[in-house]
DNA sequence: TAATTAAATTAGGCTTGTCTAACATTTATG
DNA sequence: CATAAATGTTAGACAAGCCTAATTTAATTA
């Protein structure tokens, strides 16, 4: 069982690793920085994981996350989203609240307590923020969501998540009749405005380059 | 802010007190065994706590919370309680499993979260245990919740939680059309078993000594 | 490539919360 | 009421996580 601090660095390792797909690896300063620690403190902390066979990493070298490392990592982050969803959705609580008090719940230990949230969100497959939520086996969604002004002229998607969380901007949201996981198929694009005509319901409707700017969707066609 | 420790020993603290009705204060020792901690450890920790003034206590002498260590401890038990009907009612886990997960959650500070929480749960009395949850300022219901097979004759009660928690107690209590905040009449007792009559939404039914035993109800009558 | 700058590491110290072992005080009992 | 037993306290040690200051290594650039 792992501490909270060493949960944070993994945490952190796997987000600086997932931004930067892979690439090279994380450096010891860059970790304290996003830690708001200092890289002595990181170097001692290096150590420790690398005993626990979390991290591979050698002295003055790159540190990256061996497969159970990342594995807790995800789990850490699937926790940390399930609550962000659950703050959002069934406690109402804004976008911009849920980051923090789901880092305290992010490490509360308990697989079933996870399996049974995850049952009552009605298994989501993305956070308020419109990021994937990893699943039990610590994989992610290789669809990536992308914003409605992406979208393509033809095709159909699903709505997943809002990035404005303003209430006149939710409250359009919903007079539109549009909601999480409704279908949305893009009808036309307009190039001089990029306002764009899209089908919800059966109702076409046109909206704005900054209205469709913050809405996030999924690709609905095969791949 | 206390940590997650000070907060265990308050919160044990109160637990001890309340148990004793407050009668005379707790001892080294006995806080000590209940926290599965040595002594010593439990006496470092007093000078803390009395340097916060969260307890009254001087060497060799017993202990007991301040108005404001009181405080505190009732915070934390609300918190625990709503926890425990959350995963007892909205995720599903059984009476038994609920301590355990929610010893961790009762850790996380956040009041909106708590505020948000009971409004979700629609502002519960009691816990899956039948135990009475403090309000935010930290009182406790005065009226305490007793076994139905204690209930007085032509008195109404209504039933704020059970004691067993199988399936097969579960599944006869739904049969009989009875649930949390249900009104109860009392009809009649018999001396011989010890079963009672009951008016449960205007049908009157004979329960067992076993069975009344094992709902807890509050008295609705004048006091 | 040598010198400078940036990054990483080490050494030593602090706090929190725990321990063991020794000592002090209270309480209970012969 | 004197002493044994129970209870409570102190001293000193240790691990986890953090720090600062000094040092070492690597990377950049003149």
């Amino acid at each position: 069982m792992l501490s909270i601090a060493e949960e944070n660095y993994i945490k952190q390792l796997l987000s600086l690793s997932l931004d930067r797909e892979g690439k090279e690896g994380i450096g010891t300063n860059e970790l304290a920085l996003n830690l708001s620690v200092k890289p002595s403190t990181v170097n001692d902390m290096l150590k420790k994981l690398r005993q626990k066979e979390l991290i591979d990493y050698e002295k003055y070298g790159k540190i990256q996350l061996t497969t159970s490392g990342r594995k807790i990592g995800m789990d850490i982050l699937r926790k940390h989203r399930l609550w962000e969803t659950f703050l959002y959705q069934k406690l109402d609580f804004t976008w911009d609240e849920v980051h923090e008090v789901a880092e305290q719940l992010e490490h509360i230990q308990s697989i079933k307590l996870i399996e049974k949230l995850d049952k009552f969100l009605e298994f989501p497959e993305f956070d308020p923020h419109g990021d994937p939520i990893p699943n039990a086996e610590g994989e992610i969604q290789i669809l990536s969501k992308l914003v409605l002004s992406d979208a393509e002229i033809g095709k159909s998607y699903r709505m997943v998540a809002v990035k404005d969380n303003s209430a006149v901007f939710l409250n359009y949201v919903m007079e539109l009749g549009l909601g999480i996981n409704n279908k949305i198929d893009i009808i036309s694009k307009q190039d001089f405005d990029e306002s764009m005509e899209i089908k919800v319901k059966g109702d076409v409707v046109r909206v704005s380059k900054k209205f469709s700017q913050n809405i996030y969707v999924l690709s609905e066609n095969k791949n």
